[in-house]
DNA sequence: CTGTTAGCGCATTCAT
DNA sequence: ATGAATGCGCTAACAG
């Protein structure tokens, strides 16, 4: 392992000069700077990030929370990350990930008490986090994907669920549909706080009134055959529905088989609005499905961003974003189907 | 902060005893190490990771290697890191997640010289696999979840393809399937040397021979469309295909929605089995797919603990494991049927 | 514009 | 069984 003192050395400066150099922090000669960098790529020297780390107070690291919960790391979840990490990268940040669970406090007090990291960025943020409280108690920048009922301790940046759910039933109902069946993730993710399960809950039943729509909502295991039976059972009940949107991408694929399984055309019979990221996926579906796509690749730019400012200025609360989703029309949606 | 100093001087004893009472490598009388302890709780102290590092030159991190590819993380990496950071963990470890894709080799060098990890576990990896080179060359001690050309110069665990390929064969031929369709990853993939994709491929075309089975392989683009046209095609040039096996989950959607769209059933007219780790998937597919899986949990563990053995011991080189996969069969495989 | 020096918080080698 | 002293590799005053 090479040293600064041996580029020190072999440039013949002093050491100080040599991270100097490196910093930029105050002026070098042109001719001096030149033996300096000459000498480190001769040595091939990199500097030690846990020395530098130690005597600046600044690790360069910010880490990541995900925890890997039950659905796993979704597409959208991978533009975060890499957005993310980008930003970071950018401003001469590292950034990791750690899957220590939400609740896991005692896994977070360590990892941050250990000084290893300047910041963190909380993905899966729920309502009630307890990683909020912590954080901000703690002291430690942080900045959130999502949104817990604590605001102002710190930045964060969200989908702009009113935003997306006017803008999918605002759709549906220009083409006629009345009556929009929601299928929403499973009661115990939304008892649990989960952002998107419960903000987009509100938001739909908000719009819906605003627009004079009637809706129908269902909480529904993340399971093919969870979706399957939810619509067939919500059929037989009430003959007639001509619109679905849809946060739950697995249990959506088995509500449309139910769909088919009934005799019904999509998107003759029924409409069907997809609020998920992936165009990928929304295009190998058939039909292709009409959807309402968040932005997570701006998402994680953004909480990156932002925390990346609050470490600068050295204050704690931030920017709150909220990024809006776009509609895109496939071919999942049509006008309503003309009674007979 | 509180530093060593602080708890030393509360205790009324030297720094270094507080050092040792921490580490435990030198005998310390019951009487200090509680006044130690008692001091260390008062002050709510805990040791700087970043000094510990840079003194012992043992940073206590681990870096999992994880491109996010196209496919995006999915369950069983999940279950990969899961296990890897809990083996890493109970040993005093901590584990991240670096996200640099496969071919940023300068990413990879910069964040090894860098002195930060002190091993480095590789995911994804590919048959030419540039970061096998890159670390071997530099020393760092690595071990590999999948296997590269390159062997020898570090523990890995990979999937028994062999057992893998031939349970599921073997399970077929016994139920009288006399041609099998493969349905592999694309092309592309294949080229890129993507283990699963070339050994599966090798594996399925060995065990084929030994059982006198006829293989066809199809590759495939990872989406429900690509799947459902490749079936379409292929049932229509070769009519009373049989059996069905895949790896690749989206794709296989759409082959049994081409299946269904034929008129056929799963599984009278045609067994199908996965080869997934997750049964909730396999579970939650109608008909619920018969598997051959793979055991992600057990790789990840055993990756990091051959990894960790490596950090103990100094040898670079360390065990090779191949985890065999297990045979569940549910409901979609089922006997040939009878020629009429 | 450059050199000298004093730590950053801890592990570890000598002493005792 | 404990203390004192040195240094890990680097940054950031402080001098000039």
């Amino acid at each position: 392992m090479t040293t600064m003192s041996d580029v020190a050395r072999r440039a013949g400066v002093a050491r100080s000069t040599v991270s100097y150099t490196l910093s930029g922090i105050r002026p070098i000669s042109d001719e001096v700077r030149d033996r300096v960098h000459a000498a480190m790529r001769d040595l091939d020297y990199s500097p030690n990030a846990l020395a530098r780390g130690l005597a600046s107070r600044r690790s360069g690291i910010i880490a990541m929370l995900y925890p890997l919960l039950e659905r796993g790391i979704s597409l959208s979840g991978r533009d975060h990350i890499w957005a993310a990490a980008e930003e970071a990268r950018s401003a001469g940040y590292n950034m990791v990930l750690w899957t220590t669970a939400v609740d896991d406090i005692d896994g977070l007090g360590e990892l941050v008490q250990q000084g290893l990291v300047e910041g963190v960025i909380l993905m899966e943020v729920r309502h009630n986090d307890p990683r909020v409280a912590f954080l901000s108690d703690a002291g430690i920048p942080f900045s959130e994907i999502g949104r817990s009922c604590i605001e102002g301790v710190a930045p964060f940046v969200d989908t702009d669920f009113d935003q997306t759910a006017f803008d999918a039933l605002a759709y549906l109902d220009e083409l006629g549909h009345e009556t929009v069946v929601f299928v929403n993730h499973p009661r115990s993710t939304i008892d649990s706080g989960y952002g998107l399960a419960v903000n987009f809950q509100a938001a739909m039943e908000t719009a819906a009134q605003t627009l004079g729509i009637e809706l129908l909502s269902i909480a529904c295991d993340t399971q093919f055959r969870a979706g399957y039976d939810a619509f067939s059972e919500l059929a037989a009940a009430r003959p007639g529905i001509s619109a679905i949107v849809s946060t739950n991408e697995r249990a959506l694929v088995g509500v449309m088989e139910a769909v088919r399984r009934l005799g019904l055309d999509v998107p003759r019979d029924l409409s069907v609005v997809a609020m998920l990221s992936s165009a990928e996926t929304a295009e190998s579906a058939i039909p292709a499905l009409t959807t309402v796509s968040p932005a997570p690749y701006e998402m994680g730019r953004t909480a990156m961003a932002s925390l990346l400012e609050c470490l600068d200025s050295g204050v704690r609360a931030g920017a709150q974003t909220l990024v809006a989703s776009q509609l895109t029309v496939r071919e999942s949606t049509g006008p309503v189907p003309s009674r007979n």
